[in-house]
DNA sequence: ATTTAAACTTTGTAATTCAAAGTACTTTTA
DNA sequence: TAAAAGTACTTTGAATTACAAAGTTTAAAT
């Protein structure tokens, strides 16, 4: 009865990118400010986790301007979704205590 | 529709103590050995994630001698099973998007 | 000219994590 | 009886991570 810790992903490990993953696996894309409300971020810290994650390839940063604004909006990619998911598989069968 | 990420608890944001945690909320107790074994852990790693989730209150810890061993045993306190029930309560709404 | 807004980057400190080595006590083995 | 092994740590030290606060950039609005 090996445990299933280790199949845990190092990257969603952390509240903060836990809670970037969710929130993109859900809406197909987010901007800087609506995700930073909707963590409750600061600027800083959301910038550096959502690097984070881009140096994984777990999720796509687009920048565009939008009327004269500019507008950074998230996506999480293929491989996120995979990486993510699997996180979750290994998440439910360590505390479902298999 | 704010984010659930600040109802997770910091304790069991490591996969160390999360799998600690798992397994004492499916076995009544838990010798040293056993727990190293299950979760893979080195000896030192294993003590001091202990020694973290009982200065929380969230486990019990008994030593005795049995035979001429000594034997450590682990087991989830009441107040560890409701930390517990409710982290899991936030990952769940986060995970499903709540 | 100053302020505001968006989205960072940089800085610095604090906390966390982990392996490896060391400790203490006891028992078994040579 | 001396050495090795077992149980369960504690200590040390280095590396990584996390985070707030402050600074930066570009452009728009006042």
């Amino acid at each position: 009865m090996k445990s299933y810790i280790h199949n845990l992903n190092k990257a969603f490990e952390n509240r903060i990118r836990l809670g970037i993953m969710s929130v993109l696996m859900v809406n197909d894309s987010v901007d800087f400010s609506t995700m930073k409300e909707t963590l409750e971020l600061t600027d800083g810290n959301l910038a550096s986790h959502i690097t984070a994650l881009e140096k994984e390839g777990y999720i796509h940063v687009k920048k565009e301007f939008v009327g004269k604004k500019p507008l950074t909006t998230y996506s999480v990619t293929k491989l996120g979704m995979k990486a993510f998911n699997d996180h979750l598989d290994a998440l439910e069968k360590l505390l479902k205590g298999r």
